[in-house]
This record gives C-alpha cells, sequence and structure tokens, in this order.
DNA sequence: GATATATGTCAACACTACTGACATAATTAC
DNA sequence: GTAATTATGTCAGTAGTGTTGACATATATC
C-alpha cells in the first residue's frame, strides 16, 4: 500500500495536501453562495429556488422529473420551492407535447431577471478566479472538479457526455 | 466595457464557460457532501458537526471564537452542534492558559476516529480525482478555488499567509 | 381495462441557520 | 479597584431545506 491510511499518526505530505484540498472546497463554496444568499432572503427565498431558477435557466423545457434528477431532493422538497416560484410569477409550466404528464417548466422573463440577478455575483467570482488565474489553469480546474462529481453527471462536463444546454436530453 | 453584463441575450463563449464553472462547484460540492452525510445521519448529527470536527482537529487548541470566523455562524448555531459534541464525547474544551475566558477545543480519541470516518471518503474522492489529474492540474485547481475565496481567508492557501495548522494563529 | 409513470399534495419531523435577549466570568481600561 | 469590554453560554422563536409516509390525479402503455 503506499499511503491512502494513514490512521492517526503523521500525515504524509500527499495527505495534507488532499486534506488542504477539503479545506479549499468548504471555503470556497462558502463564500460562493454567500451573495446570492443575501440578495434571495428579502426574497423570502433560499439557496434552493436560486439552484431552482439556475437549471430551468439553462435548460428551459426541462421537466420536474429531470429537476429533481439533478437537484437529487425529494419531489416534495422541490414542489414546495417551486410552487413558490410558479405562484409569484418566476416560472411556468406548459404540459408537454408528446407526453403530456409531463411539465415542462421554463423562467418568466422576472425568472430571467432573477437568475440574472443571482447568478451576477457569483459570474463576477468565477470570472475574477477564472482572469487571474489564466485558460490552462481553468481547464485544469475543471478537470478536476469534474473529478470529483459522480460518474453519471460527470458525463455533462466532458466533451462526449450529453449536452445539457439543449431543450431536453438530461440524463 | 469587454462583456460582463450579457443581459439576456447570447451568451458569448467566456459566459457560457463561467456558467459551466458555476455548475461544476454545484455537483461537485453535492456529491462531495453526501457521503459523509450519509455516515453522519444515523449518528444524529449533520454537516455542521462534520464542518466542527474538522476544523477543531486540524487546528487542536482553537477557540470557539476561532471556529465562529471560520464557519461564519452565530454563536448560537455553534453552541448547539458543539454541546452535542462535547456532551457525546468527540469534543473537550480546556480554559485558555493566558486568557481563562477562552475554551480551547480538542478532539477526543472518539473524535479523531469520528473525523477519520467522516473525511475517509471524501479524502478517497480528492485523492482519485488528483491523482486522474496528475500534479500540474492540482496546483491549478487550487490557485483557481483559492481565487474564489474571500481574500481574508485566501491567505490560509498562499505561502505568505498563517498558517492553519499550528495549535493557534486563526486570524 | 389494468398497470405503470409523472406529478402534486398533506402532514410530521430533523437539521441548520437566524434574530433578540439575557447571563457569567475574566480581562482590560481608566 | 470599579467600569467597560470580551469570550462564551443559553433560552426562545422563526425560517429554509430536506426527509419519510400516505394518498390523489392524469396520462401512457401493455
Amino acid at each position: 500500500m503506499r499511503r491512502k491510511s494513514a490512521t492517526l499518526s503523521a500525515a504524509s505530505f500527499r495527505d495534507e495536501e488532499i486534506r488542504q484540498g477539503i479545506e479549499l472546497m468548504f471555503f470556497a463554496y462558502r463564500d460562493f453562495t454567500a451573495d446570492p444568499d443575501r440578495i434571495l432572503a428579502p426574497l423570502g427565498m433560499g439557496r434552493a429556488h436560486h439552484r431552482t431558477v439556475h437549471f430551468i435557466g439553462r435548460n428551459p423545457g426541462m421537466t420536474v422529473g429531470d429537476l429533481l434528477n439533478i437537484l437529487r431532493i425529494t419531489k416534495q422538497s422541490l414542489n414546495r420551492v417551486l410552487s413558490q416560484l410558479m405562484r409569484e410569477g418566476y416560472v411556468e409550466q406548459r404540459p408537454g407535447a408528446t407526453d403530456r404528464r409531463e411539465r415542462r417548466l421554463f423562467l418568466t422573463s422576472a425568472g430571467q431577471s432573477l437568475e440574472q440577478r443571482l447568478s451576477e455575483p457569483q459570474r463576477a467570482r468565477v470570472g475574477a478566479a477564472y482572469r487571474e488565474a489564466g485558460p490552462a489553469a481553468v481547464s485544469a480546474f475543471r478537470r478536476v472538479l469534474a473529478g470529483l462529481i459522480n460518474p453519471d453527471d460527470r458525463e455533462r462536463f466532458t466533451a462526449s457526455g450529453p449536452r445539457l444546454s439543449g431543450p431536453r436530453r438530461l440524463r
């Protein structure tokens, strides 16, 4: 064995490096989500609303089931968020053309504005980090981040995998 | 202006790249946290317990205030988690040597075991992604991730900044 | 027509976080 | 040395997100 189970004793350099990576993920995600959270709070919404609006914006016409597969939450959890977004005019649904049980989801123009507003600080943050690191680093960043994702969804970020921007086709 | 506010119309390649980075963060964090969550649930604990145990393990002797600065939650929120961890024997506190108002925090051996158990799947995941991407990519990954962190805490991950592994010295 | 699928909904519960208020002990300032 | 400040704890109420379990409707499919 090469290391891998440094029980409790001296941590190898590798182990320390990996633990720093874990910490980096915590700090980055903490700050990455803080800005939109501040925008959402006065609207009576939370992070779940942001995620919902984000994915519907990226995949217009996606179904409720698609969203459940992405978010990995129960339909009861999603429903609370989604019905609020529809009630307040950010999201609308239309029955599927071929399968009329489906509810295809779309952002209204208010929903598009909200999405822009929420993502703006995140885009600024990511954009700044990208610019500072340069294109080669960004490419490496994306490869490592994709490597952290379970194989199923990792495909979304590889050239061969299914695109997610189209009006369907998500798993 | 160079782009930066692609209002609602055609997204530039840059904007698309940035939005993919945002999504990557969502998926990576979702899967990154799922494994320890599954271990925590049957113990009647959650993600907050994991973070607490993680940071105390990395910084033995840190104070409650240090932890509050890192986690960026209120003391009331932390207290619930911390007192449970102490009540159940994972964490212990000792008054500070010079300032006896402080409660220096330490993992018990049960706490160290728990920390190991919780971090194991994360270390495996990060380790696998690191190995697959290679050292140069890892370095770039860390630079970009650090770039996402607010300047205050970014220092923790730069050569010049204060170390966090010592028995104190965290802001 | 029977079964399966996509979705909605009611209810109860757990975890995490927040605000506001108040309390104690120890340190620092005047 | 008394007053103010700091580090920490704690009670109470509220909000957002997620869960499980149960049940309902509409539409497809066999």
